[in-house]
DNA sequence: ACCTGAACACCGTTCAAGT
DNA sequence: ACCTGAACACCGTTCAAGT
């Protein structure tokens, strides 16, 4: 009875409940009512935290995103660094119930000074020697086949007939090769 | 044969409908609530010739790749018939209203026997003389990237965010282009 | 065969009011 | 500052009943 606890909602709280009732339920059951259930709250309190459920979703993404890059470690050349945050992103897609259609459908959150972003995001390649053109690119191609890729593997169905035709695993890592071998062939010298 | 006394729905008018609601409120408000409104009808009564919101959205996907399909004409070879077809797809998913969205999200319709549809799926690319693995494999690495670019394009503040650092369609035709030449360079010979 | 009316069990979000 | 209670305007889906 009245349960009004010292300890209030933070932010970081929210977005590491909502990751377990994903892991639990699915992206369906998601609710912001649900969600605080699971806090033991009511679901307007959430409104106080977050601007509302998109932006939920948005920290989720973006918490997914950041595992991948943290899961690339530093690499010999720019195909290397490419090769390892592939599989580092297929992997932190495939680590969370429905982390592709989450990606696919979430709005990134606080858009920034475009520029300012543009060159953190370069900036593991640029360092590796890659113009920032050319680092955004690349890096945006190995995302859009990674993203595309898990989508089809999130998909129940869709896997269970794919995985009749085909090695899911081993045909990401081919199509991630071919990709970034291409991307090589575009270089310059 | 036989007269109707009355212009009962149809699966088709359903679904074409359907696009239309897309197109004009997006696929957030794509309720079949709305859907029936728009067609005259009660809810309820959709219920009779669909079986429910998943199997619209899957034959709405169906009709999306099926235009993709559509739009590949006869090529010189396969590394030709895969730029043709990602292309292709690349324009469907982007001709309707947050058409990545909607297929990263629906289940496709009626799970037939998996190796008469895989050879279906590979038959354009046998044809111009690869094998039926590698057909399907190529196959899933463009579709892949193609949905996974196209989810970006739709998805609005990242699409405004990209737009600012990178020319859009110049970066997914050159992407495409890498991977395809990506995957000539595993070709045997 | 095909559709309606009414209902069930939910949603996201707002907002005055409490503490 | 932080949360509740109550409400608004919706959902997808089921099902008995109508035609």
């Amino acid at each position: 009875m009245a349960p009004r606890p010292l300890p209030s909602l933070t932010r970081d709280q929210i977005v590491a409940q909502a990751f377990i009732l994903l892991e639990e339920e699915g992206l369906e059951s998601l609710s912001m009512r649900r969600l605080a259930g699971k806090l033991n709250v009511q679901a307007p309190a959430l409104y106080w935290h977050v601007t509302d459920k998109a932006e939920l979703l948005g920290m989720m993404a973006r918490d997914i995103y950041a595992a991948a890059y943290a899961g690339t470690d530093a690499a010999q050349d720019w195909r290397d660094w490419l090769m390892q945050f592939g599989r580092a992103l297929h992997a932190s897609l495939a680590s969370h119930r429905d982390g592709a259609r989450l990606c696919a459908m979430a709005r990134p959150p606080s858009p920034l000074d475009a520029q300012i972003q543009a060159s953190r995001i370069a900036a593991p390649l640029s360092a590796l020697g890659l113009e920032e053109d050319q680092a955004l690119a690349h890096q945006a191609a190995v995302i859009a086949f990674t993203l595309g890729w898990s989508t089809y593997e999130a998909n129940g169905p869709m896997r269970d007939f794919l995985r009749q035709i085909m090695d899911f695993d081993a045909t990401f890592t081919i199509g991630l090769e071919a990709l970034v071998s291409g991307l090589d062939l575009r270089r310059p010298g």
